[in-house]
Order: structure tokens, then C-alpha cells, then sequence
DNA sequence: TCCTAAGCGAGACGGTACGTCTTGTCTTCCA
DNA sequence: TGGAAGACAAGACGTACCGTCTCGCTTAGGA
């Protein structure tokens, strides 16, 4: 009951601070954002705000947070099948996110904790497909673990240049310029013993095929 | 004369600061770093310390540009070939670096500006190298610009990778594995018109022949 | 209301700051007390300190007022008769100070400040009560205001000889010498056409024989 | 030999920081006159100030001890006769003064010290002619140190007026304004014998009844 | 209807680190 | 070899920001 009020109160300054330091994050380097802005912006006090977080940055990890849990939910979502990451969701993800939150966020230099973090999130859960749904087939002296964070790292590399560059494709070209350009190398891993025949042959139909 | 002398001690006082710096970064995360410290380390004064730098943030510029100028003289000396990317040289590089200081760099939280200024760095350099030498073979949708960015995140992630595990491989394996990795995505887009014969038999004579 | 609580707040810094300053000057001299031992001693911090006060200095001033304001008061009350200076009120005054404070900030070196501004305070104060009690008795070559520096001058000096020596005589035999040494040359000048026959003739007699 | 030159030297450099010391003081009040200041008026190196001076406050020092010298020999010369203190003649030295140096000293307010020091010098020439010579004569319960305090800040006060107003009269008339108001009382205290009729009688009569 | 408890805005406060300023020492070089 | 030039260590200063705190005001649920 009384529980019930207290949250939904807590909810209402949770929001203010989200949307005021979203504001803030857009229009200036992270490191220059003082409290006192965030304050003034949310139109809270000091006390109420210090009740809520424990820090400035831990309203960052906070947005954060929320904002890899809705990824991390794509990622698991997209990924029953045997693709070893849901590119195109999340191309799209970024692409459609309403309010501006998430693009403001990824230009800024705050950013350098959300990308490590969806780093390592993507990582494990390519890790976790290759393990899981690989195995027979991947047979290289090369560890899991390498080709993960090389996967991850090459995704989110065009992600950041995309979302830099104010997004001038669509989701569906980047997912296939991925496609093109990281894919390759780990699919012939994948596909050794297949190969017998040549990659060339190969590499286009199953790119097609399973839009890895 | 007088210069000479100032620029004398004017050394002495930045290599002081710099090692210094380089010991606290490797010991706690930069946001914790208080000028004191580094005073107390370097065993300089105030007045000193501020005469020579404009900041603490301008000691982390002052030594990432430092380093920078070192790798970036190893790119243009090693990218005379018809070579993307200097990879091995880097590899060997970080590898080899006497000092600490560039290894304790790379694991710190500071580091972000030195892999942000090391892709816009690598970005360029690739894509010189691409209009230079590959334009008349290179005929793909994909743009130049983001065919450096993506070479260029792949290599870095995979040396961030490497330099934060402590370096469990040797140069060359590393090496090897980038050019498994990474590269055949790149390869295909420039030799689009040889592979009327397939890809299969070329690129590792082509791999070996380059060492691209 | 608001002001009320402020205002509160503000008395209780200021207080602590008085007090400890006043102790911090009886201990050593002025220059030497930093802003930070003042701190220490009122348990305060350096933004409440610097909120209240523009200065160190300023805080001596801030004491100084005060302390000027009680003993113009006093005298403002004392001076509505005929007399010229109310020292008697004036040393009972520094001789019941139940805190140290004015005899330690009078024994100190920051009391040149005091000192000026009662010179300053008392000079005024005698002249008023020359120029309007005694002006149809007062015939003589030298200016009103050389006689009230005179008067303000041999008074502080003895007050300052007496708070310096701790205050060896009550205040009543501090009284009667002031009386007995300084006045009789200010007397002469206003009962001069009373004296045909007294002073006024021997004055000059006993002044050109010993050119004292 | 060496050591004449030396000596040489060093009064050059003693008279350049002084000559430059005065005129700063005359300029803007003592705490603000900065070490580099004097060093740039003078002309000289720090090395060179420090090797001669202990001090900024070294400097001001040694300058009032110089011309309090002077005043000395002149008190002392002075002295020779009855006479308690060498009024005229220090209203003279001061009126003569060649260089300004001793006027905008005394207009400072860095002459707190100076003013001191002539209180003492003053006080002791005062009370050792008071007993050399006034012993026999002398019989009051006031302390012969008071008294001596109170003539010697009668005179400095008079001379510290007549001084900050740019010296409106000549020194005669300070002399004779000087005898006419402080000396009465004095006077009345060594010649109490010899008035039985006179003062002695009058004085207490005259205080009792306007206790002025 | 009042009362009591909790959340809140406002902002004073103690504290920490900053970047500036001045001092007195030390080193280098020149005349 | 003595002195000007000025770099330097030391450390106080006044400022900025933080996270804690105290204070009243509001609001909502239970008497």
C-alpha cells in the first residue's frame, strides 16, 4: 500500500532525472554536466535526487542498464534460431528509438560505458551461440572467445559510425554491409570442412540463405 | 641558448610528469588521479606542474599524442606497400613497447581517448591506401569511408582484446588471426573481377603474397 | 520567515568565526593566522566560511564594527552633559569586557585597525561636543580639530598602555590620571577670560622660562 | 680589499631596494607590494634581494630603524638640557625632510611600525630625563612610565595629524599648539612644590567641579 | 475534519580538489 | 666571481562542486 504511493512517486522523480539528464547528455560532454544542472532541468532537490541515486554516474549506469535490458531482450528474442547475432534487430532498434534518448547518448562521450557494456553483452551471447549451435562444425585453432569479441567489436564499430554519422542508411543496408564485410572471415571458419569445393562458391548462397 | 636551457628543464619536468602519470594510471582509474599525486610522484611543485600542462586531462592528451605520433610514424613507414594495414607491425609494437607506460595505457579507463584517436588515425590510413592503390580494382556499393571504419574497429578490437588479456599470444598469431578474421569480407570487394575463378584458390596465396 | 532561518543559520557561522578568531588572534599575530586554521577552530568549512565572509581581513572588520559600534554607543550615551570624552565609561567598558575578546584583539597586532577607527570615532565625537557646548568659551589660535586629536590621541594612549600592561589600575585611577594629565591644556583653552588672574597668566610665564 | 668592494656593492643595492621600497610604499599600501615589485622598480635579482634582505619586512624595517637613528642622534643632542622631549626639533626634521621618503612612510600604512618604534624611542628618552633630572621635584602618585607614554602619544599624535594633513602650519606653531595642550598637565606634577597657591590648588577644584 | 507520516524543494553546510599566486631557494649564464 | 634571470618546491588562497544535512511545505491515508 503504502509501498504502492512510494514507488509510484520514486517513478515520477526517476523520470524527471532520466528525461533531464537525456537533455543534458545532448548538449554537452558528460564530464561538464554538474548536478545542480540535472536539478534545475528535472526541477527536483538535492535531497530527493541524492534519495533516488547514488551519483551522477550512477544515473548514467541507470539509463544504461534500462536501455541494455531492452537489447539484451532483443538479442534473446532474435537469437533461437542459428544466427550468431541479431544485427538487423538491432540496427532497426537504434534506428526507430522514439524519444532521443539513445542516439543522444551514443554520440555523447558518456558513451564509452554503454559500449563497453553492449560489448560485452553481445560478446557473450555470441559466445553462447557458437557453443551452443557450432560446435560440430567449428573447428579452428582460433578460440571462441577471439572470434566472439572480433564479431562483436566489428558490429559495433559500424553501429557507432552509423549512429555518428546521423544514421544516412537504412537499417536494411547496414545490416547487409555488415553481412559483407565481417561475416566472411567467420563463416569460413564455420564451414571448413564444407569447403572442400571452394568458399566462393559457397559464401553468397549461404549468406543468403540463413542471413546470418 | 636561454631556450636551450629552459627547453632542458622544461624536459626534465614533462618526463617526470609523464612517469609519474604513467605509474598512477596503473595503479587506480583515472578519474581518481588527483594533481596532488601526481606532484607527490613526480616530486615537482604546483607551480611547476601547471607552467607545463594545462590540465590533468592535458598530461593523458600529452602522452596519448606522444604515443600516437610513434604509431602513426609505423603506419606511414610500413604503408608503402599496397598493405591495408600496417597489422603486424602494430601487434609487434604494442608487443615490444620497453616502457610500461603503453600497455599500462591501453588497460586503463583513460584509454578511451587513445583507441578513439587511434581509429580516426587507422581510418585514414586505410582509406588512403584504398584510393591510392585499390580504386581501380575496388567496385562495391559499400562506400570507402566505411570499409576503413569497420578494417579499422576489427584490428582495434582485436588488439584491445589482446593487450587486456595480457598479451596470451605472440605477434604473429595475432597477426594470423586478424587476417583470418577480418579480412576476407575486405578481399572480396577488391578482387570482385579476378574471382571468375573463386576466391577459394586465390586469397591464401594472395594472403601470403601481401601479407596484406 | 525564510530570512528568519537564514538569518539564524548566519548568526551561528558568524559567531563561530568570531569566536574562534578571537582566540586564534590572542595566540599569535595576525599575519600568521591562515583561513584554514580559523576552519579548524570554528569546525566550519572553507565555502561557509568564504559564503560569510569576503575575507580574512574581513573578518577582523566585521569584529571591529561591532566592538566600535558597542563603544560608540557608549559614548553617543555618555556625551549628552558637558563633558568633552566619556573616558571614565571608556575604561570601565575594556575593563568589564567579559570576553577576552576585545582585550586580546587590543593587545594584538591586528588592532591598528581598531585603534585608527576609535582615534577616528572619538576625534568626531569631541569635536561635536566642542562645538556645541563650549563654542561662546572656546577663544583660542588652534582649530577645534587639533585640540580633539590632541584629546582622542592622549586618551587611546593611555588606554592602550593600560590594556597592554593587563590592566594594573582600576578604572577610576586610570580616570583621574587622564584627568590630571591631559586635560588641564584643553581646560586652559576654554576658561581662558575666567582666569585673568589664574592660569592664563602663568601658563606662558612657566612655558618661556622652561620651554619645557 | 674584496671585502670594500663587496661593501661597495652592497650599498648600492641596499640604497636601489630602498629608494624603490619608498616609492611603492607611497604608491599603494604595504601588503600589497609584492617581492617582484621591489626587484623590478630596484632593478636587481631575487638572488641579490635575498642575499641582502631576510624579508619584504626587512626591507621596511631596516629603513625605519635608519631614519629612527637618525631621530635618536637628534633626540639625544637634543636632550642635553632640562627640556623632556625635543619637540621642536622633531617637528623640524620632520618639516625638512629632503627626500619624501620619511613623509610617505609616515602617510602609509606600513608606518604602524615606524610610529611604534618612535613610541618607545620616545618613551624611554622621556623617562630617563624625567629621573635624571626632575627626580627631586618630582612627587605624584602617577608612575613616572605613564606619564612618559602619555607625552610621548600626545607629541606623536600631534605630529601624525600634522603629518597625514600635508603640514598646514609650520613647525614653530605645532610647537607652541604642542606645549599649550599637553604640557600643563605635566607641568603641574613637577612644579607642585613651588605652587602652593597656584595650580595645585585650582587644578582639582576645576576638576571636581566640570569633571570635564 | 483533523492528524500524522512521508516525500519533497530549498539551500546551508563540511569537505575535497582545483588552479592561481607569492615566497624564498636554487641553478645557470653572462659580464 | 658577483649578480640578473628565472625555474622551481612549498604552500596559502579563493572557487567550484559534491554529498549530507536541516528545515518547512505539501499531500494522502487513517482516526
Amino acid at each position: 500500500m503504502k509501498q504502492e504511493k512510494a514507488d509510484r512517486r520514486s517513478q515520477r522523480t526517476r523520470r524527471l532525472v532520466s528525461a533531464a539528464f537525456a537533455e543534458l547528455v545532448a548538449e554537452m560532454p558528460y564530464d561538464k554536466i554538474l548536478v545542480q544542472d540535472i536539478l534545475d532541468r528535472a526541477g527536483i532537490g538535492r535531497t530527493t535526487f541524492y534519495a533516488h541515486y547514488f551519483d551522477k554516474e550512477d544515473v548514467l549506469n541507470s539509463i544504461i542498464e534500462q536501455e541494455l535490458e531492452l537489447l539484451t531482450r532483443q538479442i534473446d528474442r532474435a537469437a533461437t534460431g542459428q544466427r550468431l547475432i541479431p544485427s538487423l534487430e538491432l540496427f532497426e532498434h537504434a534506428y526507430h528509438s522514439q524519444n532521443q534518448q539513445l542516439r543522444a547518448l551514443m554520440q555523447s562521450r558518456a558513451s564509452d560505458f554503454l559500449w563497453e557494456a553492449l560489448q560485452v553483452a553481445l560478446c557473450r551471447a555470441i559466445e553462447s551461440a557458437l557453443t551452443t549451435h557450432w560446435t560440430e562444425k567449428y573447428s579452428s585453432p582460433i578460440p571462441v572467445p577471439v572470434v566472439s569479441e572480433y564479431l562483436a567489436g566489428a558490429f559495433l564499430t559500424l553501429l557507432k559510425w552509423w549512429v555518428t554519422a546521423d544514421m544516412p542508411y537504412p537499417p536494411e543496408q547496414m545490416e547487409r554491409i555488415f553481412q559483407q564485410l565481417a561475416l566472411p572471415g567467420v563463416w569460413a571458419l564455420l564451414t571448413e570442412s564444407e569447403q572442400k569445393a571452394g568458399i566462393d562458391a559457397d559464401v553468397p548462397t549461404l549468406l543468403s540463405r540463413t542471413h546470418l
